[in-house]
DNA sequence: GCGGTCGTGAACGCTGCGTGAACCGCGGCA
DNA sequence: TGCCGCGGTTCACGCAGCGTTCACGACCGC
């Protein structure tokens, strides 16, 4: 079994406890680059965050985590109550969260539960829309079974677009989620990208980004209809 | 969005007040046959299955519903901590649990986040009345299915108005409440925007929005008859 | 009939976005 | 070490859409 990968380190006391108690393997990292050294040669099994000291810490970590070339499989994420509400908005960034102070055997199956699913799933990861295909694996794109050859940003930004159909997003939202919380810089920047990702797409594609003027872009359709 | 599964009937009443309170649509079913009956046509959103009375009745619950033809999406587990041992090898049931007694904004992010990671789309905030129906995230709006072409302002003006039906708001209130505090520029600009908005809405709709003479604007129907 | 209020049409001016192009840091390569 | 290409960022320009304003006329209440 591949250990898991526990942040920050040193990890809390009850966390590292549990851990042991239950037979796990486990390494602390206290940041991405200390995890990349860690790292056994078949990859970790699934990455521990506890978000209890420090919240934004967590969330950097957990992103950079998702962005990493081979991404961590299921990541658990602990916080206290009060922790609770900063869960909006940030679905894609941890599979599971359990509540700290945690019940140790609740704890541990949640573990269990993660493991066994990521496990059975072995499938690649997509993200589809209409003829819109995105293999987050292999960081290929196509439409209507044509490769698109896109750069990273531009890739990023389709991918997290594409996650989120039919909801619109301003700039500063696209700025701070996309290309990270502490990035400064000007939001045209995301139009210049909107426009070569539109270009990419082609003409009968380019209307899948819409624009919301006066609020920000839209991928794809509502329900509602055009 | 479909409404989620609830079991068992009738659904421990803490469990009932938090969905309701959360704003989410749900049936409670006592058996498998009970959600066949119940199950709108575009299916079920998810089921929510509380093991605090009966566990036994519910692992049935939860086997029976995997073994459906068209399998219930996700399934969220409600147990109490004593049980917590029971969950052993048992992954195959459901996909996540949620202790009871619970914290009320814990269950709210387990089922966001399950039905987000089944099928992408989160509870939408909605804001609907009659015929009429806002999407506070995709910024589209229609009226008995049609969809309307708004503008930013035409769009923020009815969304307040909607907000509030009933209730009469003066121009200087929209001008503040709408456009911004700082805002000074004539009263007669909300008067354009009214008609416009009257004008998309169609003549069928356009009484939606009802002049008040020399006071302002109301939205909808006043709760003592025209 | 008069003053006040609101609907209507149209015109003006600004804002927001698309567009083209330049800039700059970085890595590859000779 | 210097050159070159690539990708991300920034800037300036222009245009269309949108918000705002005004004038006029209809309507209503006193």
């Amino acid at each position: 079994m591949e250990p898991l990968l526990v942040f920050p380190d040193p990890p809390p006391p009850e966390l590292a406890q549990t851990l042991d108690l239950s037979g796990y393997k486990w390494s602390a990292a206290g940041s991405v680059d200390a995890a990349n050294r860690l790292e056994p040669p078949d990859g970790w099994a699934g990455a521990l965050v506890s978000a209890d000291q420090d919240l934004e810490a967590a969330w950097a970590f957990c992103r950079a985590l998702r962005k990493r070339d081979n991404a961590v499989g299921p990541l658990l994420l602990l916080l206290s109550g009060a922790q609770l509400g900063e869960l909006e908005l940030r679905d894609e960034l941890y599979d599971d969260f359990c509540l700290s102070p945690f019940h140790p055997r609740e704890l541990n199956a949640r573990i269990r539960h993660l493991l066994w699913r990521s496990g059975g799933t072995t499938s690649t990861e997509l993200v589809e829309y209409g003829e819109l295909a995105l293999n987050l694996e292999t960081y290929q794109a196509t439409i209507a079974t044509r490769p698109l050859d896109l750069t990273y940003m531009e890739y990023e930004l389709l991918k997290f677009l594409a996650q989120h159909p039919g909801k619109v997003f301003t700039r500063e939202v696209l700025l701070s989620r996309v290309w990270g919380y502490e990035y400064y810089g000007g939001a045209r920047t995301v139009d210049v990208h909107i426009r070569r990702l539109r270009a990419k797409l082609g003409e009968e594609h380019a209307n899948l980004i819409q624009t919301v003027r006066s609020v920000g872009y839209r991928f794809g359709q509502s329900r509602w209809g055009s």
